[in-house]
DNA sequence: CCTTGTGAAGTGGTTCACAGCT
DNA sequence: AGCTGTGAACCACTTCACAAGG
């Protein structure tokens, strides 16, 4: 395997031109960085950079065969097989996560849905069955899952990440308005709705555009 | 005013330090960077560099006067009168954001929910009554809205974020998987599931570990 | 003595501009 | 002729290290 190391920034970037390019006409054979640049809302210069890491594969005077440049992406993403993820708290928002159609597309599927709360234990979310906490441990060995979702409320957001981390979860997606500590090797992403929003208030307060994003 | 412009990877954490402080335990009247950076993960010297931009307020040999330097973030990121939001899409993800408690206490109120559904229109989530898209636009100019968020499917993304930048809309926070395209001045941040989880994905499939984040 | 505030050095990412292929 | 691939310049952010101040 040949030893590039992508940059974070890149590595960021990398679902997004994935989603662009599968977003686009299925008889489109080929891509040029103009094309994705501007589907992305990037810099054409970028998209040629960042994709230069994969192991350049574009055709000078023509672009980049787009089947070829997503079977690439996914490949260094390591969505070629399925990856197994559970999600942890049942509540509105891990419902939704748990009816979101496009796991499957995106490269992952749903073991289990979890929550402390035994009075929602044997109900179901869109015929996902929700499993009590303690058998998270036992349901992530079975099937080798190394990535969850915490949809808890803040309040249980700590405790849920270190059974996660127990369970040999190795990759979480934070979803709970609080930050959580993990241990070394452990990587933790966080998404909060209020957050965003308060970054985008920051930019709506100033006068039209000091750019955000 | 003192024309200090804050630079954006600052903004982004803003909400970070805010969280983190308004976290802690009530009793305590200052934090050091050292504190801070601790509950918000980074590095101490970045939470000075970024609290310096506010118009420096800490004390030599003491830290920073917790409830006083909540007021500070707040006042930079706009959010010392709350402002008005809403949410089209009233979808799973919709309504999980509608019911979300944490609007009122990060700033922000929802104005309305509403959807392109004529069969979802008068019903409610959680006491909002949803409203049809074609009402948007009024309401947005009576409650002098700036921010929304989408929640719709996918392919409808573009066509709403198109009505809403009529509607008069600056600040658009679009959780539906896709790239939407807006004139300039408009501000758009992309929060997406999928995306997420595949950064983990790169990130997991390496050894142990050349961290994300 | 402790912790801030900040120049200065270091790091990483972006963008330009053009050489190199096809 | 057109578009990729990339060195090099540029810019932004991070981190260090220490002087300044309570």
């Amino acid at each position: 395997m040949k030893k590039i190391t992508i940059p974070k920034a890149t590595v960021t970037r990398l679902p997004l031109y994935l989603k662009c390019l599968e977003g686009m006409d299925e008889t489109l054979a080929t891509v040029s960085s103009a094309n994705l640049a501007e589907a992305a809302n990037v810099n054409p210069a970028k998209v040629r950079k960042d994709l230069s890491f994969l192991g350049s594969n574009g055709t000078r005077g023509v672009g980049y065969d787009r089947m070829q440049l997503c079977f690439e992406i996914r490949g260094h993403l390591g969505l070629n097989i399925a990856a197994p993820v559970v999600i942890i708290g049942a509540g509105n928002l891990g419902s939704a996560l748990a009816n979101y159609g496009g796991f499957a597309a995106s490269g992952f599927y749903v073991v289990g849905v979890y929550d402390s709360d035994q009075s929602k234990v044997g109900t179901t979310i869109n015929g996902q069955p929700i499993a009590h906490i303690s058998s998270l441990a036992a349901d992530c060995e079975e099937h080798q899952v190394t990535m969850g979702v915490i949809t808890t409320p803040p309040g249980a957001a700590q405790e849920t990440a270190e059974r996660m981390v127990e369970a040999g979860l190795r990759s979480i997606l934070n979803f709970a308005p609080t930050v959580v500590h993990v241990p070394e090797g452990v990587d933790v992403r966080r998404v909060d709705l209020s957050t965003e929003l308060q970054i985008l208030s920051y930019y709506g307060h100033r006068s039209p555009t000091e750019q955000a994003s």
